[in-house]
DNA sequence: CCTAGTGATGTCAGTGTCTGACATCAATGA
DNA sequence: TCATTGATGTCAGACACTGACATCACTAGG
C-alpha cells in the first residue's frame, strides 16, 4: 500500500514489494496469484457476510427484506473492517489504474453471483435473482463511492438505504 | 477468434496471432492496446447507440422511456451487428477466461457510466442516474446471457423487456 | 538423540506480454 | 526530384509470472 501510494501501481514492481517485505519475488507469488491481488485479499470475507445475511433471514422474509439485510450486514462489516481512511487510500489507488478497476469489477461480479445464488436457495427464480444480485451490488458500490468521497461524513449503511430509496422512486415512476 | 476458439485464450500467443495475420508482433500492439482488446474492438459503437437513444428521445419523455429507448436501441444494434452465432462463439471464449471477463466488466462499467452521464445531461440527479446506468447494464447483460444460451431462440430486445418487467415486480414487492 | 518427513522459502531458468527507440520503405505532394 | 508522412519491421529490454529443484528449520516417531 505504501509503495502503491507513493509511486503508483504500475511503477511499483513486484521485486520492490518483495524486497520491502523481506522475501523474494517467488515467495510473493506463492501468497498472491498476481500483483493486483494484493489489494483484494480478504474480499471473500465480505462476500460471506452478504450471503449469510440472506441465508440467516427469517423464513417468511419477503425479498425486500433479504436485500436490505444483505446490504446492512455487508455495509456494516466493511465499515468495521479497516475504517474509512483505509478505504479512501485503497480507493484512490484503485481509481488511478484500470487494471485494478477491472479486478474490482470482477470481485463485484462474483459478489453479485453469490448473492443471486443465495436468493435462488431461498426460492427466488433465476432471472429475478440475478437482477437482484446486480441491484445489491449497484447500491453497494454507488454508496461506497459516496462514502469515500472527500467531504462525506455519513454512514455507509445510511447511504445504502438512500440508494435503495432512490431505486424505489426511480422504478416507481416507471409504472406510469 | 479462430486461434482462441481452437487453443483457448491463454494458450494462444500474440506471436501466433501476428503470424496468422501476416504482420509482426509489434504491429499487433500498434492496433490493439493489449492481447485482450482484440475481442472488444467496436465496443464504443454500441455505447454510442445507447447514449444517442437517450439524447435523442423527446424532451418530455419520462425516465422510464429513456431507459427502455436505450435498451431497445442497444439490443437491436447488437443483434444486427454480427449475429447471434458470432456472439455465442465470442461469449464462449470470454466465459472460459477470467482476464477476458474482467475486460468485459470494465467495458460494461464504462457503458453504465456513459448512460448515467447521458441521463444527467437530461436533468436526472447524480445518484439516481448512476443507479439507472447500472440498472440498464444489468438488464442488458442478463438478457444477453440468456440470448446466447444454448437453446434460446427469442429476441434480445424481448428478453430485455422481460428483464425490465422482472425488476418492476421485484421492486414493486419491495414497497410492501 | 537420531532420522525421516513436511512445509516454507530461496534459486534459477525460461516464457510471454508489452514498450521505447530507431530503421526502412512506399505513397504523397510541393 | 526530393522532403514528408504514415505504416511497418527490427531489436533490445523491462517486467509479470511459472515450473523445477535445492535448502533448511521444525516436528513426530523410533
Amino acid at each position: 500500500m505504501e509503495l502503491f501510494a507513493e509511486h503508483g501501481f504500475e511503477a511499483t514492481t513486484v521485486a520492490g514489494i518483495a524486497e520491502r517485505a523481506g522475501v523474494t519475488e517467488r515467495t510473493f507469488f506463492r501468497y498472491f496469484a498476481d500483483k493486483r491481488e494484493v489489494l483484494f485479499a480478504g474480499e471473500q470475507h465480505l462476500e460471506a457476510v452478504f450471503v449469510s445475511a440472506i441465508a440467516g433471514a427469517p423464513a417468511d422474509a419477503p425479498l425486500t427484506d433479504l436485500l436490505v439485510a444483505a446490504l446492512d450486514a455487508g455495509g456494516a462489516a466493511l465499515q468495521d473492517m479497516r475504517g474509512r481512511e483505509f478505504a479512501r487510500a485503497r480507493n484512490e489507488i484503485i481509481g488511478a489504474n484500470e487494471q485494478l478497476q477491472e479486478r474490482e469489477l470482477l470481485k463485484l461480479a462474483k459478489l453479485s453471483h453469490s448473492v443471486a445464488s443465495a436468493l435462488v436457495e431461498r426460492g427466488i427464480a433465476d432471472v429475478p435473482a440475478r437482477l437482484a444480485g446486480d441491484l445489491v451490488v449497484s447500491v453497494f458500490s454507488t454508496a461506497f463511492a459516496r462514502w469515500v468521497a472527500a467531504d462525506e461524513t455519513r454512514d455507509l449503511v445510511e447511504l445504502q438505504r438512500q440508494g435503495l430509496t432512490a431505486i424505489n422512486t426511480l422504478v416507481r415512476t416507471e409504472t406510469g
